[in-house]
DNA sequence: CTCATTAATTAACTTTTGTTAATTCCATTA
DNA sequence: TAATGGAATTAACAAAAGTTAATTAATGAG
């Protein structure tokens, strides 16, 4: 399920033995993701945590026009949960999909956090997990603001080099905050400027 | 010190007693700062938790070109920490300045979350802390993503609409990712618009 | 009150993006 | 293999943003 190698990082980094690992893990269960399918409707409720083995989920919500934005993409070894519901209290705004076989371990949020919340041991693993989701937001927020689209995209694809043939340019490009057009134009300045 | 009225909304929002309280704000000091006077210095690894009681504070960064980009604008009643010393673990890459004669609540952040980590009743006050700030970041991606700059702009002045007399516009462009020409160009088009 | 400084606006021009629509490319399936 | 549908590219044009510099407005110090 978990690679030896991936127990090891995880109790390194939340510093944990394993025994209480697989206490956290017990509350867990997998749910395996066909391509294009939902895991989570826009309008739900459900408080969830979800860590992504293996595959690429995509979160959207719907503009007033009608149209798909993507507001997130994470992949293979990221944690992501149900924002609106577990931040806000409130139903989701945003839909989420796989976008490929996707492998998700799953958990109640507020079950996660009962236990959490049960020993500082846990309390420290939670802190360690919010705080890096806070660094990663701080650090996209940054991107918007220092950054113009094209610098954004290679930031993306220095990061994320595979995201390219994983997940159709359009949903990369309103990732962006860009028009599908608009990538398009910065992929082709980018080819010419890179060849000569 | 602090308002009664304020004290009465912490207690209901953190779910605290007012003893709980006080222990908390045992843990922190005030601190007052002039109009332009630096808070945290760029470079600076202390981590600090802080609590605007009054004022205005500015974070911000220096692009390589040397041009100061806004990163953050945090007013009364707003709580906000050294991201990166905080989050990252490294140097502030920000400084952070007060706008107008500011008194702020300042605490050690590892003193606070020591305390806060002493015992379950603190933990649910940090959880709630902490949560708040994930939602404040996330909306911050959304309106990148959902809006375009005037939008943006728009959305500001309306959750805060002094902040265009406390604050040079120049700050505010870059807080929302575009230039001050720019900025007054989208104030023009608005005023021409709102007025017929 | 005047001068000096900084912010904001305006102008002129270039670059980029948005928008809409047509065209090409690519993958899937009949 | 041909047909189909969606994605990506391209085109053409309008709108907006970046850049640099000049001008005007506002602020604060002497």
């Amino acid at each position: 399920m978990l690679s030896e190698e991936k127990v090891k990082r995880y109790l390194q980094q939340f510093q944990l033995t394993l025994p209480e690992l697989m206490m956290i893990l017990d509350t867990a269960r997998v749910k395996e993701l066909a391509a294009d399918e939902v895991y989570i409707q826009q309008g739900s409720t459900f408080r969830k945590l979800a860590y992504i083995q293996k595959g690429l989920v995509r979160a959207y919500l719907l503009k007033e026009n009608g149209e798909e934005v993507t507001v997130l993409l994470r992949w293979e070894d990221q944690f992501f949960n149900s924002y609106d519901a577990v931040f806000l209290g409130q139903p989701s705004r945003f839909t989420y999909k796989a976008m490929e076989p996707t492998v998700i371990l799953e958990a109640d949020y507020d079950t996660f956090m009962e236990l959490v919340n049960s020993s500082p041991k846990f309390s420290k693993a939670k802190d360690f997990f919010m705080t890096r989701m806070l660094a990663e937001m701080l650090q996209r927020i940054e991107s918007f603001v220092l950054l113009n689209p094209q610098e954004r995209y290679q930031k993306l694809i220095n990061e994320k080099p595979d995201i390219v043939q994983r997940c159709p340019d359009k949903y990369i490009a309103t990732l962006l905050g860009i028009t599908p057009v608009s990538l398009s134009r910065i992929r082709k300045r980018l080819a010419s400027k890179g060849s000569h």
